[in-house]
DNA sequence: CTGTTAGCGCCTTCAT
DNA sequence: ATGAAGGCGCTAACAG
């Protein structure tokens, strides 16, 4: 139960502590014939450096914080490991933290990143704004924000033009099947929720369909989300014709629901979704979408950060917009 | 850029740091008028406490580690939701780990335990076994495996059935289809896949199907490990009647597979997996599988892992079992 | 190539 | 109700 110190290993291979560091650290040359004492000892009494005092000490704890909405979504996964693929390539750990979307979660995780004085964060914030991180940046932590942030920011930040990707879905849809389209979309306080709005009104404006004939409705971005907002427009008088779902989760419920009510994909109702994550391909019909490729956001966002972290960058905030692709597939 | 410390608010605040720290900790009472005064310096000064100081100091991280083979199978993020759930309502947070069912990153996430003084570890070993755990257990580490331990083992475990659930489903699929079955799994050496694969052999020589005539391809434990699997079962002579797969991923890509392949699902060949994770209900035909409740292996590790770290039990290993249950749907 | 020593920032006796 | 001071385990000057 005793914790093994350096001191212990040091008096046991009969030498002083700082021989015990730098064979550990590597920093200073040490005599192979002491390095291999010190390690025998040190696996024999089975000593384990203590990570926390070493940050004390050196101010760095290799370890960055990843914040995501939604774990339960595959696209945060599926980004979050290339992210910590980057990551630990460059000698880094990281901490997975899920906010549920929540304020209080969001502002606690930065909490959090502060008083364990974290070399890094990713943030992909639903609730706090960009603005919110600049706290981190002043104590000196390297931060990559997921989506936009006004030119001027010195955040790094990486995105995706959601807007104009819900405007291109849409155009797709309305030239396909007409005019009587709707939105199922999850959340309007979010950024990635409030922009596909955006883009899904602004390519009905240009195909010309009046402010007052929009039918959108506003559910969550998950799959019961989905289903709840499916049946809202089933239950209209008059019926959507086609449907742009703002992910690819509210889309796999709309789907379901569709289905249960009797109705052919994409014969009677048309859906598109937003994301296309791997269970796009796995519902029947396949899911047309717009890709917005996880792996390269957590590729680019990784590489934004090791920049800043090693000291390799130190410049004013970039910004990166990764490119979205429309995916025809079947359901629309 | 310079960090506030304690001291800095101590001193601007005009008292001293010992009074500043009680503030925080509220460990002992202090005059409301003192504790207003701190305040306010400490939040206009931007105060964080160095967590990193107060673990050396006090010897414990309030952090545990949850460590998973696979992220991108949302079993594991279901399950680990509810683990942080349960932890975090005791004041733990969480650090949610992938290692890719790889050896090496499980022991590199283990030794990161010991180095970190980490609280509490609930791990799920692909690959390093139950007495791989000991060295944590006796560095004072809580920890809890998921999956079976020898009885007498130290350690607290929670796991399901899993050759018993097999047998189920095999033995269902065995009498509604007949004979000629096959199976799908995953991984050789991991517990599960190890179980699952005698769970089906158990079945099979139950009813009487000769050891030679067992039909078992060994795949990878996700959608692509499934499409093989299934793309070998078809390229066979004779072709099975029904299927089972070791879990919903394999499974999913099995049926993708055999669609494509122009088969129907189950008039042609049947497809039963394991796990029952959320997409199981989003394929065509909705799969049948035997449920291992992710949420509930959650809860309940987190509650053991909690009472060891709160002291609030100190005995023995608890060994708990978690029921499974065949949910019969369409595809089998 | 190796050793001595001063902190990193905080909590916690002990003292008042 | 408040302070002073030691030490948690380690690294990085500084000193040979």
């Amino acid at each position: 139960m005793a914790r093994i110190t350096i001191e212990d290993v040091a008096s046991e291979a009969g030498v002083s502590v700082t021989t015990v560091s730098h064979v550990f650290s590597g920093n200073r040359p040490v005599s192979t014939e002491t390095q291999i004492i010190v390690r025998e000892v040190a696996t024999r009494l089975g000593y384990h450096p203590n990570a926390i005092a070493q940050s004390l000490r050196s101010q760095r704890t290799n370890t960055i914080m990843i914040v995501v909405p939604d774990i339960t979504n595959s696209f945060y996964p599926d980004y979050a490991r290339s992210l910590q693929d980057v990551a630990a390539e460059a000698g880094f750990h990281s901490l997975l933290c899920n906010t549920d979307a929540r304020e209080a979660e969001e502002l606690a995780f930065l909490d959090e990143a502060m008083s364990r004085r974290l070399d890094g964060v990713v943030f992909t914030g639903f609730r706090v704004p960009p603005s919110g991180l600049e706290p981190l940046v002043d104590a000196g932590i390297a931060v990559v924000c997921i989506g936009s942030v006004p030119t001027a920011s010195p955040l790094d930040s990486v995105r995706f033009d959601d807007r104009a990707a819900a405007a291109e879905a849409t155009g797709f849809i309305l030239e396909r099947y007409g005019h009587r389209v709707a939105l199922i979309y999850g959340d309007e306080e979010a950024p990635v929720g409030r922009e596909r709005r955006l883009g899904f009104e602004q390519a009905c404006r240009a195909a010309g369909i009046p402010r007052e004939d929009l039918v959108v409705v506003l559910e969550e971005f998950n799959r019961a989300g989905g289903r709840r907002g499916m049946a809202r427009l089933l239950a209209r008088p008059e019926r959507p014709r086609a449907v742009v779902c703002a992910n690819d989760m509210i889309a796999l419920g709309a789907v379901e629901v569709a289905r249960d009510a009797g109705m052919r994909i994409p014969e009677d109702i048309a859906i598109v979704g937003h994301d296309d994550v791997d269970v796009a391909t796995v519902v029947t019909p396949r899911l047309t979408t717009v890709r917005t490729d996880a792996r390269r956001l957590g590729a680019e966002a990784g590489a934004l950060l090791v920049s800043r972290m090693t000291g390799a960058y130190t410049g004013p905030g970039r910004h990166v917009t990764i490119p979205h692709e429309l995916i025809v597939r079947e359901s629309a």
